[in-house]
DNA sequence: AATATGCGCAACCGCTCCGTG
DNA sequence: ACACGGAGCGGTTGCGCATAT
């Protein structure tokens, strides 16, 4: 059997995109629109395969992507969702506008993962470690039917591809901190924040 | 100053989901 | 109901830069 490849590969370029071919496609986008990938790169004139071009796109080259550091707001935004959601990075990123999921997947695993071990978590299941500092860590305060409430919530909402529209979603409370579970694609209109995602 | 090591980010790969005929 | 193609997602890899020795 086999699918057929995205692309013909004996005909496409990897690596690191050249400044060329970053404006090429930033050209035949704001023209064109986001339309099929799969044919875009030989529309644009591009030897680069359409998967290769969308995710060029919405990581590198969106106009409304927030580059630079993490802010310590998103730092608390990312942990709460990744608490709830799991390894939904491009739900999270949904609630970051600005941000995409790769950037958060690399900023969980380079940052937040070792933030949360030096604090005494486990980053996977947010649950204070057995062993050593988790004895000791503040921030084993989140009582046990909280932790309940989180997998309930998790469960109802966030089954793989569920629909969910807003006025069915949860709001979640942590803590004092009320998460909007509504899911909404990313997009430069989208008016949520970090602020808007977790009211407090 | 040169080399080794670690870290962070961009990009690729393979799988799953979803729409359509 | 099923098969197929396209899009999207998450995991992983590789390269370049920064820091340590």
């Amino acid at each position: 059997m086999g699918r057929s490849p995205c692309c013909e590969k004996a005909h496409t370029n990897k690596g690191a995109w050249t400044k060329e071919e970053d404006q090429r496609l930033v050209a035949y986008i704001k023209a064109h629109g986001e339309g099929c990938w799969r044919s875009l790169p030989k529309a644009a004139g591009l030897l680069r395969c359409g998967k290769s071009c969308r995710l060029r796109w919405i990581n590198y080259l969106r106009p409304d992507l927030k580059r630079g550091n993490f802010t310590e707001e998103e730092d608390d935004v990312i942990i709460k969702l990744h608490q709830i959601l799991g390894n939904k990075w491009s739900l999270i990123a949904g609630r970051l506008p600005g941000r995409t999921d790769n950037e958060i997947k690399n900023y969980w695993n380079t940052h937040i993962k070792r933030k949360l071990l030096a604090r005494g978590i486990d980053p996977q299941t947010h649950h204070p470690l057995i062993s050593g500092a988790a004895a000791n860590a503040p921030s084993s305060k989140r009582p046990q039917d909280q932790e309940e409430q989180l997998a309930a919530a998790a469960r109802s909402s966030c089954s793989p591809q569920s629909s969910v529209d807003s006025a069915s979603v949860p709001h979640l409370h942590l803590g004092g901190i009320d998460l909007n579970l509504s899911l909404s694609p990313p997009s430069p209109s989208q008016p949520s924040s970090p602020v808007a995602a977790v009211a407090n």
